[in-house]
DNA sequence: AATGAAACATACTCCTCGGTATGTTGTCAA
DNA sequence: TTGACAACATACCGAGGAGTATGTTTCATT
């Protein structure tokens, strides 16, 4: 249980992660990945009590290595923009950096699961949701501050950071590791793109008035 | 075959849409979707040849609803900006409108499906595919003029492109009708991030340092 | 060494669901 | 009237896969 020896547990949830993310959650079969694992179901329903139990698993690891990359950015002492312009930037870097387990959360997000769910699993959904609502209140925020001083734009708090965070979302659709540069590049474009979604602009509809 | 009077494939697919969108693809029976129009299997499957071909032909479906609405704003003589912002509109409304079909999309965008596919599915995959990038291109082409104009911001192509499409497809996530007005003023308040997000803003890289 | 529990492997159950084969009814042309 | 075909309904099959029951091995503890 020493450094780097994984126990079973996180190569199971590997194992899970990358199968889910390639296949898709219900065209993978728990035979599947014991067969990726080199093992059988026993490994895993040993460990886990149910697929949805292992799912759930992986989403909220998802949802805390996320966490993990983004809030030191967000401790920071800057304004608001760069702030936001830096969270943004870790967040697309997470999204990268652990592609398949964060493929399993969008997948899963249309919300019900398998039907039947059992007790530690409704546990897990709890814990998920306020990771979750933890998570899109550092953003939340960040964006507040910003609309205070002026740098952003004062519109609907819960639509703006749910719809950047579905473009910050995008490189899980398509991107393909090519480098460690190309990683860095998009995600100052998204960052970029975030920020300026945003931000107040005068060439806009001009709400702006530009008193001075 | 008259005026209003749909023919029982269209009701067919609404109903399929509705029951996908509701409960997932994999989640919801071909008896399931019979069930709902009052009919059985062999209604379904006298119209269509496999789940798939069914899955599929409410993706052609959704595309080709977004393209309707969205064209007449592309084909209109307006500056970049102001024909950007007005067809991510048309997106955004596209999307609330026939929210059902929409939400399928989104969620078989990983790519596979059910494994094995018939003849007539493939060809269909095609066609799906040439109307996607036939919609993306429009957009693509704006953006490429923006950037002719400087009006926007010259990065590359593919990643915007899907990144701002990203965000106007998140309110299939969230949407709930609520009012018709409701509709108006998501639609705007999106199609102005979006173009925010691909705008030249002086006040990007060039940090704020805005005293006080 | 004996013992018990953890960590698996094996073998089976059972049920869902996609697909098919076949029966039934309406409709329309000759 | 009678084919003939479209448009369904009914009944059935078969595979795949989640979950379980039960064996087997490893390991720590006394």
């Amino acid at each position: 249980m020493s450094l780097g020896a994984k126990t079973a547990k996180p190569r199971i949830l590997d194992a899970a992660a990358t199968a889910f993310a390639t296949h898709g959650v219900d065209q993978t079969s728990i035979d599947d990945i014991a067969r990726a694992l080199g093992a059988t179901k026993g490994k895993i329903y040993h460990h886990f009590g149910s697929k949805g139990e292992l799912v759930c698993a992986i989403r909220k690891h998802s949802v805390q290595l996320t966490i993990d990359r983004v809030r030191p950015y967000f401790e920071a002492q800057n304004p608001p923009p760069e702030k936001f312009h830096a969270m943004a930037q870790a967040h697309v870097i997470a999204m990268i950096s652990e592609l398949a387990y964060h493929r399993v959360v969008v997948e899963e997000m249309r919300g019900s699961g398998t039907g039947r769910i059992t007790d530690s699993e409704r546990q897990l959904r709890v814990e998920i949701t306020t990771l979750q609502s933890e998570y899109e209140d550092m953003f939340r925020n960040v964006l507040a501050k910003g609309i205070s001083s002026g740098a952003f734009q004062d519109q609907d708090l819960s639509v703006t950071v749910r719809s950047f965070l579905m473009m910050l979302h995008a490189p899980i659709y398509w991107y393909k590791p090519r480098g460690p540069e190309n990683c860095q590049t998009i995600a100052n474009h998204l960052a970029n793109m975030a920020l300026g979604a945003v931000l107040v602009t005068d060439s806009k509809t001009c709400t702006v008035t530009h008193g001075d």
